[in-house]
DNA sequence: AATAAAACATGACAGATATCATATTTAAAA
DNA sequence: TTTTAAATATGATATCTGTCATGTTTTATT
């Protein structure tokens, strides 16, 4: 199994602020996982034992809503933390979250991480870095919900996952969504999720590969009223 | 000018993490402010150099959308500290605060209490709790907004608000906002708040002393669909 | 390869909500 | 008080979006 002390997806999140003790000290009471696509790591009002390192992979974090249908709130990727929040709040999980494609994670027992939160003050502030940054976005997406037509909420969100998640080397965006996801995302039925892709499909705004979706016109998604 | 050690005001927010020597010197550099209902605090995009601890009076946070709307993201009340993200993530403010009535505040430089969230691992992870609540509430709202109808969602800030931000002796709640406002927290057009509330007035759900609403069936207003 | 099951697509229609227009009431200012 | 402005109220209408129905395509399974 790989060390923390060398591993480079923590880079990308509040580990890397761990002393080298403390990364040795982690890295002997982690257990690494393999997470296949569409498996649950935890379920909506589940108690988390700790927090997961996501070193590959997408995972979706959703909410079911009375009626039925499934909110996506967030999404984590690779090099960042899952559960940041039931570690500090003592309080269930909120939300669920699922596997979008095959993930490769490290789960790291809450005993073990809590005492560096109350210790390592520069640990600490990076979390809190983290929580803010997920705050403001989550404050953005609040208005974007309340304020903006599913039209342009697909737009943004088309925008928002090729910006933040990357594409392929053909253009395409790397993160493979169903219809029903984006519907999920963007707070609308999954017929209108489909209708509304069509349109920007027929529009030129975006094209597909396979299953893939290319953006061919960031300026005019943006544009969208 | 109050001490901070002896206010009862910090009972309710970090600040009573904080230790009587910090406290003490907190003091020495606080300054009060009052400011009148109507007023902004602060702007969106504005650079804080501090925090407001809120020692009387309620305010609202706001962003202005595209379309030429303010939503509301969040209200904030005696007992609460203002802007205490921006502390944390250096950059401008995302939110506008504006008082919804005459208020008491106090305001702390950044240069003064970012030393003791480094420094004092108690007081942080009390920060760090509340924005993880911050978080929490964000998501729910996020859920509500994108999947509820707009008389659900205008019930279920009229419960939220009953019940977070009390009630006058006469059982009517003691936040006065005007119709625009309760608009813009369900995020709707202002004539559509006004719609719902006065159906919700003729079916008993609520009634009105002077301009102050009293919630007469809360069950009831649970019920909408 | 054949079959079953998802996922995607599209039409028709109903319901919710926004917009625009216009009163009416209430509060503020002169 | 008188005047003006703001907040509240309500109707008419258009638009957006959800729901239901049905069909097609793609993917998975036997």
């Amino acid at each position: 199994m790989g060390k923390c002390e060398q591993c480079i997806i923590k880079q990308f999140n509040s580990l890397k602020s761990l002393t080298k003790d403390e990364l040795i000290r982690i890295s002997g009471c982690k257990t690494s996982k393999t997470i296949k696509k569409g498996e649950v790591i935890f379920e909506e009002g589940e108690t988390l034992h700790g927090v997961y390192c996501v070193k590959d992979g997408i995972c979706k974090l959703s909410k079911l809503s009375e009626n039925g249908k499934d909110q996506i709130v967030k999404m984590v990727v690779k090099g960042q933390l899952l559960g940041q929040r039931s570690l500090i709040s003592d309080e269930s999980s909120n939300l669920q979250a699922t596997a979008l494609n095959d993930m490769e994670v490290c789960f790291i027992p809450k005993s073990e991480i809590i005492s560096d939160l109350q210790k390592n003050p520069k640990f600490s502030f990076d979390v809190l870095k983290d929580m803010a940054h997920d705050l403001k976005e989550a404050d953005d997406v609040i208005v974007n919900m309340a304020q903006k037509s599913v039209r342009q909420r697909l737009a943004e969100t088309l925008i928002y996952i090729h910006d933040s998640f990357g594409v392929n080397p053909d253009g395409t965006m790397s993160i493979l969504l169903s219809r029903e996801d984006y519907a999920n995302i963007v707070g609308t039925a999954t017929e209108s999720a489909i209708r509304v892709l069509s349109q920007f499909k027929k529009d030129g705004l975006i094209s597909t590969i396979g299953k893939y979706i290319k953006l061919e016109d960031i300026n005019g998604l943006k544009r969208i009223e």
